[in-house]
DNA sequence: CGGCAAACCTGCGAGC
DNA sequence: TGCTCGCAGGTTTGCC
């Protein structure tokens, strides 16, 4: 499920209900997800007020009014579901539950266990191991075509490889990185070092405009629900590429269908004429 | 630094 | 119907 669109569809819904409000209680349902909560952390955080609830590439930020953090990733298969009962009974991979004044919960589901919930105290969130070393945020007025031509000199990996290296951009997924590729009219395959002036330009466009249609449409489901309601997201039925394969192009008549290969083993959808 | 495989897990669809 | 296999939105680690 998550890419950045994914998480920003989550941490919108969680925000509805979370911002300003009380912690009452954090129920741990195991020790760990992919790695063991923070020892002492229901501890730390029951009582506490929330302030607001944030995305940083494909992080959650629950922020604490008292400066501390909690930071959720949804890795491959987490979802987090509001309820309004607090005696609903715990589902299948229902970890963590978070209860919020007013009777609103919140599920952290996870199947893969992939996904983890961590902490970090004030100021030292900017510090936080997985996030230091994040690139831009790519719907931020700092991510332009020059920014990333930067980022991406010297590269000597594939453009489609070094989209999904948080480094250089954060939160751009295998489906997204297709995606944009696709609406750039770049070959997933072209050194990323040779993505520079015009090109670089037109792929930081894309990769905005998709992400930003993709947020607007709740993100994509492949097969999990997205949104916090439990709604799926609709994007998945714009995807121009991605599971496409064998499909017609369908951003120009060049009569070419879309392809699927396996790239630093994932896959990667693409038409071979459009996309140079 | 780069590339690649493996690791962490469960679920599901395809194919036999 | 039921089994096995391959694959899935992410990220880290370890090895060459």
């Amino acid at each position: 499920m998550p890419e950045l669109p994914e998480v920003e569809t989550v941490c919108r819904g969680l925000a509805r209900v979370m911002d300003g409000k009380r912690l009452v209680r954090l129920d741990l349902h195991r020790p760990d997800l992919r790695f063991p909560f923070p020892k002492g952390l229901r501890e730390r955080v029951e009582g506490r007020r929330i302030g607001i609830v944030e995305r940083r590439a494909k992080y959650i930020l629950i922020r604490l009014e008292d400066g501390g953090t909690m930071i959720g990733h949804l890795g491959m298969s987490g979802r987090m579901m509001i309820g309004r009962d607090t005696n609903e009974p715990l589902g299948a991979h229902d970890h963590v539950v978070f209860a919020v004044e007013d009777g609103v919960t919140v599920r952290f589901n996870d199947p893969r266990r992939f996904g983890f919930l961590d902490f970090a105290e004030a100021g030292a969130l900017g510090a936080h191991p997985m996030l230091v070393t994040l690139g831009p945020e790519p719907l931020s007025d700092a991510f332009t075509g020059a920014v990333l031509a930067r980022r991406l000199a010297g590269r000597k990996s594939s453009i489609k490889s070094a989209l999904l290296d948080q480094k250089i951009v954060a939160g751009i997924g295998n489906i997204y990185a297709s995606e944009a590729l696709y609406w750039a009219g770049i070959s997933p395959q072209r050194s990323a070092d040779d993505v520079s002036g015009t090109h670089a330009e037109g792929l930081a466009l894309a990769i905005k405009q998709v992400l930003t249609r993709a947020i607007a449409a709740g993100g994509s489901s492949l097969r999990d629900f997205v949104q916090t309601s439990g709604e799926l997201g609709y994007f998945q039925h714009e995807w121009a590429v991605y599971g496409r394969e064998g499909e017609p192009c369908p951003g120009c008549d060049c009569g070419k269908t879309i392809e699927k290969f396996v790239q630093n083993a994932r896959a990667t959808f693409h038409c071979p004429r459009r996309q140079t």
